[in-house]
RNA sequence: GCCGGGGUGGCGAAAUGGGUAGACGCAAGGGACUUAAAAUCCCUUGGGGGGUAACCCCCGUGCAGGUUCGAGUCCUGCCCUCGGCACCA
């Protein structure tokens, strides 16, 4: 055997990134191609600390994919970019004392140098920064596309305001009404002007249209469940006086039990329905909550609070007067901001009953102490619709009451509309201007973008209105309508709605007259491969089928789903927990890439669990996929000394039937799990097979190409450079897959385990797809067997093909 | 509390239209090579027991039951753990 030259990945590494950069290999034909495929992933956020192992974990396992396919002669789109506007990135250059607008093309320069090195099959023509006036321009113009349709409005609200941030933040980013960024700090309750997208008008299709994506179905659940849908009835509640009181309930079957009726205290009717002699309480008590936080009026099971109004108004079922109650355990954001309050089948209800001395009055017989929240019994105390069942009795007391005008089927949602005023600086400026005359009107299209202004001091204050406000030049501005004085819009806009459209810019980087370009959008549009973090199922994702949405509605776009196929990867943690900055525990992958090369890395990332559901990074193991590469390599160079005819190769395919059969049936196997991201299997079958042929010494031509083409979009380097080796002159991802023969994969001869009573007595080997009658004849003369059947009778015989033969005696 | 994952060797994990549990990798132990070490190669490695030996037996996939010729896989009831939501009516 000729001496092996050592395997350097440094070495290897950088010949063939710039190799690909200069023959410009990751750069399909964004015009022509022949079979386009759209493979994306997350664009990262571009923080100070450089890409992390999680963002490496998450691109290597998309990238693979994408790199897989090419191998399938698809024309694969790998666009990446910069989610690099928003408050993260504003609060670490307020930390560091420097201008975001100086950190972040500095950050942008590191991710880039790593996301190179590690070998992403990146398409840098199309990369794109969403803090680039060229692109939120066009993000601006989208804000502009929903104020026309009258889907973005203004709304004075309560909203989530961080003290920290100073500014508002989105309901998705209260963690237990914590901060999301700052975890020690509480979130309070404002009322402010906030602009608002009218999301919950789609509820419903964006619920639907989720059954017909093909989606991760952890994805699919957690989107579901944060759409929160309830099917139930409005009943209204009629005081003497008139006045009428909606309540939503998802249990209009228990309305013989509502003994008293609870609104929020916000509630725009309270004014009118309270007593004189409790005005003084019920005002006392709404400052209280008012001056209270969102957060802590969330925290659950803490002791009810509420006063009574003083009035009362009709149950619609019974026709009694039942008290009305203001307590900050009802939320006006949900709902009608009131309920009708069952104590004996509530447990908030009961709560609260028991601590104010309420009736309880049981209308569902339940075997459990009280409160009882069965939907499976049957009613009691409810008149003529006693016997009945809940189930039925939901739908006959809302038809029952509907006669009467008093009540109808309703449906609710968890779902809020869309936040997206930030008052903060590092953001697309929203596009209105402010008339006194005209009122908010939007930007002329021409006129956009409106550039975020230069401002040295970009801190925001307590005020309640952004930096951008201090900033007078910019500020005021004449009324694109009427020519009158105006003023411009301080807030800017939520980073999500920078990254609600990103995937529709990316084929379209270089036109500055238009968003995207409809001819790319339609040969590259919607997404073919959509690979990213859970962290993401209920934010990034709903707001992007959200605005595409509306572009299809609008026109703009020909499709309302943008990507119809996506897979959620799991998680790396270390040491059982979440990586993050507080826990000291992030890992970053610049040494171990310059320690073990980034093929091993890749490898190793995809080897440590499934990708499906991520890990422990443990970094012990690494070694195992080094030397797995190394086998790979020496194994190749022997091959490349070898000549087609070597003495122990067959003519032909060149190999030996056992090595033959492995490798089809490896190929089988790769092939499979790779489309199913099942990548650590994958792997374990390319070792299996590389053991055979270093067990056998069966390295020839024919033995180890397919390898290569197998490992390519695993290890591209590697492959690459011993691909060259065997003198091919082209890119290993211009050769095609291998195809494999199944017949030949299931070749030979079969283990099958003999069962006697279900326990394996014995093993015989028979040809591959043997009858039973055979299996039966050979396993009878086993002698472990025949101790076991021992003369008996045999009742019954069970065999499955090539598996298993169990005798019942 | 509600909605999802998930509990398999010392460790990461394989195997689910029910059919040989532990592939692949790490670690560990033993051996070869070496002046030595590293690297590499070979052997052993779920627990317990038996045999001079090729080998053989019993137990074993969170716990308790069940269905079945046969259960990691299906059913019932629990326990633990991770993630999401959470006074959502």
């Amino acid at each position: 055997m000729t001496q092996v030259p050592s395997y350097d990945p440094a070495v290897v590494e950088a010949r063939w990134q710039e190799r690909w950069a200069r023959e410009r290999s990751n750069e399909p034909d964004l015009d022509r191609p022949a079979r386009p495929f759209y493979n994306l992933m997350m664009f990262p956020y571009p923080s100070a600390e450089g890409l992390h192992v999680g963002n490496m974990f998450a691109f290597t396992g998309a990238d693979i994919y994408g790199r897989f396919k090419r191998l399938h002669g698809y024309d694969v789109f790998e666009p990446i970019g910069f989610d690099a506007f928003g408050i993260h990135s504003e609060n670490y250059a307020l930390s560091v004392g420097t201008h975001p607008a100086k950190l972040i093309p500095q950050n942008i320069e590191t991710f880039r140098r790593q996301l190179k090195r590690f070998g992403g099959m990146f398409d840098w023509r199309q990369e794109l920064s969403t803090t680039d006036p060229r692109y939120y321009r066009w993000t601006q113009w989208i804000f502009l596309q929903l104020f026309n349709a009258g889907l973005a409005f203004r709304k004075k609200a309560a909203v989530n305001w961080c003290p920290k941030d100073m500014s508002v933040v989105a309901n998705e980013q209260v963690i237990h009404g914590y901060c999301e960024r700052h975890p020690d700090t509480k979130v309070e309750q404002r009322f402010l002007e906030q602009w608002f997208f009218n999301i919950t008008r789609y509820a419903e299709r964006l619920l639907k249209n989720l059954d017909r994506l093909d989606w991760s179905d952890s994805t699919r659940t957690l989107q579901r469940n944060w759409i929160g849908r309830s099917e139930g009835a409005e009943l209204i509640f009629e005081t003497p006086a008139g006045a009428k009181i909606p309540v939503f309930t998802t249990r209009p079957d228990t309305v013989f039990g509502a003994t008293y009726l609870v609104l929020a205290p916000e509630h725009p009717l309270v004014d009118q329905l309270t007593a004189d002699e409790q005005r003084r309480q019920v005002n006392a008590y709404r400052r209280d909550v008012q001056g209270k936080d969102l957060v802590s009026r969330r925290v659950g099971d803490k002791t009810k609070t509420g006063v009574f109004l003083g009035s009362y108004a009709r149950n619609p079922a019974t026709g009694e007067a039942i008290p009305i109650w203001i307590a900050d355990y009802v939320l006006m954001e949900y709902g009608t901001g009131a309920i009708m309050a069952v104590p004996a089948h509530d447990r908030r209800d009961f709560e609260f009953a028991t601590q104010f001395s309420l009736p309880i009055r049981e209308v569902v017989r339940a075997a459990e102490p009280l409160p009882s929240v069965t939907e499976d019994g049957v009613l009691v105390n409810s008149g003529e619709f006693d016997g009945i069942s809940c189930r039925d009795a939901q739908r006959r007391i809302v038809d029952w009451l509907r006669a009467k005008g008093l009540g109808a089927p309703q449906v609710q949602y968890r779902l809020h509309d869309w936040c997206i005023s930030r008052q903060r600086y590092w953001g697309p400026p929203i596009p209105i201007i402010h008339c006194d005359r005209c009122g908010p009107v939007g930007v002329p299209e021409q006129d956009l973008p409106v550039e975020l202004p230069f401002i040295e001091d970009f801190r925001p204050d307590a005020s309640g209105v952004s930096p951008l406000a201090r900033h007078k030049e910019w500020y005021f501005v004449k009324c694109p309508q009427c020519g009158a004085q105006g003023r411009r819009e301080t807030d800017v806009s939520d980073t999500f709605l920078d990254s609600a459209w990103y995937y529709l810019r990316y084929p379209s980087t270089e036109f500055d007259d238009r968003p995207w370009d409809p001819k790319r959008t339609a040969t590259w549009l919607p997404v073919t491969s959509y690979i990213g973090g859970n962290e993401h199922a209920v934010l990034h994702l709903l707001y992007s089928r959200f605005v595409t949405m509306v572009l299809q509605e609008l026109g703009h776009v020909a499709f309302e789903e943008p990507f119809p196929k996506l897979r959620a990867h799991g998680l790396i943690i270390k040491d059982g927990a979440k990586m993050s900055k507080s826990r000291g525990n992030v890992v970053i992958p610049d040494a171990y890439i310059q320690k073990w090369g980034a093929d091993t890395f890749r490898m190793y990332l995809m080897f440590l669990g499934p990708f499906q559901e991520g890990g422990d990074f443990r970094d012990t193991t690494i070694v195992g996929i080094r030397r797995f590469l190394e086998k790979v390599w020496a194994t190749v160079h022997e091959a490349a000394g070898l000549t087609p005819g070597t003495p122990g190769s067959r003519p032909g395919s060149g190999l030996s039937p056992a090595v033959e059969r492995k490798l089809h049936e490896t190929i089988q196997k790769v092939t499979a799990d790779t489309e199913r991201l099942d990548y650590n299997t994958a792997i374990s079958a390319m070792m299996e097979y590389v053991n055979l042929l270093r067990e056998q010494g069966a390295s020839s031509r024919a033995a180890v190409e397919p390898l290569l083409i197998m490992l390519a979009p695993y290890a591209p380097h590697l492959a690459e450079e011993l691909w060259a080796l065997l003198r091919h002159e082209d890119s290993i991802f211009h050769a095609s897959w291998p195809s494999y023969d199944a017949k030949l994969a299931a070749a030979g001869d079969v283990e099958i385990a003999v069962q006697v009573n279900g326990k394996v007595r014995g093993r015989v080997t028979v040809a591959r797809g043997a009858s039973e009658a055979q299996v039966v004849a050979v396993a009878l003369r086993d002698e472990s067997v025949r101790k076991f059947v021992d003369g008996q009778p045999v009742k019954k015989t069970i065999y499955v093909q090539d598996r298993l033969l169990n005798f019942v005696v």
